[in-house]
DNA sequence: CAGTATCCGCATCGATACTG
DNA sequence: CAGTATCGATGCGGATACTG
């Protein structure tokens, strides 16, 4: 990204603020899960049957990364059985107003990259 | 992403806008190319220089993704030595407005992040 | 100058068995 | 119920030699 400067004191600093948040909604399951949170709190299980498609084990990876990066939080309730409920922070819900923005555009203009896409082929 | 219908017929077709356009600005390099050909057009060795950790390998298949996809153009001036220039299409630039929101967005809250980061570390 | 072809390491992701 | 541990496939991305 940006030019580091020759230190490598710092190599575990986050040089690139744009490439951290990147990083987050670029991956696979981020961005879709916090959407899945927007409308409110749900248990581990249900967000799966929510999702539909994503595994106990990546939800569990990407819902650590989430609550550690504030996006999320995670309460557990140490009844029998156990419940655990994710929710969405204050951080999560004002990044996906900036979201919602992008969101708009790519279903305004799919359709144009798909017949770009398709025009390219043919050439 | 949305649940899809059985129908295999579609299998090449994108269902979801969103994936779509996620999975090419959360690549490496797409999103900082544009950005670096938002002021004007540039040379392929010129965009390496500006960009300059990036390898002629994927920069070429960036662009030519970007190009593909009618985010920007290519242009072939068939000098010797050889010219080509690449530059944002108008469609390219409508996509860094709102990306622009998000970039605001992650340069505001990245400082939150990394606390946070490492609030959860210390735990 | 502007790429392409080839090779390879590494991280990501999925499936599944197991645990508290 | 809510995960973690383990293993394996796959694909992205980097380095570099080569081409028109």
């Amino acid at each position: 990204m940006t030019k580091m400067p020759d230190n490598d004191t710092f190599v575990f600093e986050q040089p690139c603020p744009i490439r951290d948040v990147l990083d987050r909604i670029g991956d696979q399951w981020s961005l879709l899960i916090m959407e899945t949170l927007a409308p409110g709190t749900l248990r581990f299980n249900a967000l799966m049957r929510e999702i539909g498609d994503i595994s106990k084990q990546m939800l569990s990876r990407t819902l650590k990364q989430l609550e550690q990066d504030g996006f999320i939080t995670r309460t557990l309730y140490p009844e029998v059985p156990l419940r655990v409920e994710y929710a969405l922070t204050d951080l999560g819900h004002s990044f996906l107003e900036p979201m919602q923005q992008l969101i708009t555009w790519a279903e305004t203009h799919h359709r144009t990259i798909v017949i770009a896409r398709e025009r390219y082929q043919s050439t």
